[in-house]
DNA sequence: GACATTAGTGACTTTTTGTTACTAATTCGC
DNA sequence: GCGAATTAGTAACAAAAAGTCACTAATGTC
């Protein structure tokens, strides 16, 4: 007979203090950009992601909504959880526990306020330890469900051309995809319905907009993939 | 100029109820199933999910791992975060936050402590809301991942022969798979290498052993997938 | 009007996947 | 011992999907 330990269903729950981070991310001058507030003086790093604890009786994703719309103004619509941190990793709060989430937003020209800024993921700023293992995992999250959730389409306005939404999976990529491979997937896929409006940018010829708009398709009956693995 | 708010980065952090409940999957007689604890008395549902408090200083995975130990004997090899949950559903321990991580066990035909029982997921018992909320997602996550990383070699003993992984492909997929297509994308992915066992079962030709053993391969250069969309 | 530039597509090639049908090695019933 | 049943493993072909190239289309620039 194995040994066995005490059942732990009985101990009492303990006090931890919670953060709520979240990951902005948009295109912003064809790179992946975080949105990243200027920190208080004094803290260790200059600049931090938007967080906050949650305030009781607020779910993780109003509460991530919330910390949003305060430093873009408005709230994104969409969200995904990335996980909950609590190496020992540092937190500018020091939380013992972080809720990472990302927040998607369509590329726009406004410019951001003073106490923020927008950093290509290339060359972000130092932050603290777990802020920067979020971001990381925030961006490998984007990466590897792109094509699982509709991810690419929160990061366009409502409507796009073709050209916009395969640069915006390049962008996730991280690489080039052939025009007609990427059109006649699309099409297959019954995910995207042509607007009768078009899209001229000065040179080159006008492209049509395109909507999200998911319809029904028979069901995926496609064999294993093992080709996908991360590790 | 639009309207914004103070920045939330000033607050301080607030006190929290913290649990990890842990989603111990297994293949039980050609079904997923998970393990579940007998609820003390008194409590409202008679099984809950392993869970317990993080301990101080203690990581989540820790914390699940100490979990899964104390209910089966001996630690997984394999966990993965589902997420963190703090709807408004009520958790046994009443946890105002539960971080729910799932772990995957081969099978074996140990009997379990009288206090524990394996439940196949599709005939669970009643559990708390938050619980079966976490199951859910937890088997969600593993279907979606599947393919993605390493899962199903987590659910089968160190070496196996090629029908067991096919079989456990079915159980995570909930789809019959053609088995020389299957064979086929697995040569091509250099994930597993034949031992020189066999293994006889009884009556049918005797299979060929085989181990996980990941070899670099030429990195996947495929299109956009656009027919993977679970929504 | 020639040309540079971006959009969009037809048609061909190559690769991957689905399927069928076979061969191989074992146990069981007789 | 021998044929039927059973499970493993594969070759070969058919169908589908993806990669590629080369073109046509519609605009602005000079």
């Amino acid at each position: 007979m194995r040994e066995r330990h005490s059942l732990p269903m009985k101990s009492a729950v303990r006090r931890t203090t919670l953060a709520v981070d979240v990951v902005v991310l948009s295109p912003r001058d064809d790179a992946l950009a975080a949105l990243l507030v200027r920190a208080p003086a004094g803290a260790r790093e200059r600049w931090t992601l938007p967080w906050d604890a949650p305030r009781p009786d607020e779910g993780l994703e109003d509460a991530a909504s919330r910390i949003a719309e305060s430093v873009l103004g408005s709230a994104p619509a969409f969200f995904e959880q990335v996980g909950a941190f609590s190496d020992g990793k540092r937190h500018p709060g020091d939380a013992d526990v972080s809720v990472g989430i990302v927040a998607l937003v369509p590329a726009r020209d406004d410019t951001p306020t003073p106490e923020t800024e927008w950093f290509p993921l290339t060359a972000l700023p130092t932050l603290a330890p777990r802020h920067r293992t979020i971001v990381e995992r925030a961006a490998a999250v984007a990466r590897q469900r792109v094509d699982q959730s509709p991810l690419a389409f929160r990061l366009l306005p409502s409507t796009f051309t073709l050209s916009d939404l395969q640069g915006v999976y390049e962008l996730l990529l991280g690489r080039p995809l052939h025009k007609a491979s990427f059109r006649r997937a699309l099409q297959a896929s019954y995910l995207v319905e042509p607007t009768d409006e078009w899209h001229s940018e000065g040179r080159g010829r006008p492209a049509q907009l395109f909507r999200f708009a998911p319809r029904k398709r028979r069901g995926a009956r496609r064999g294993v993939r093992f080709d996908l693995f991360t590790e």
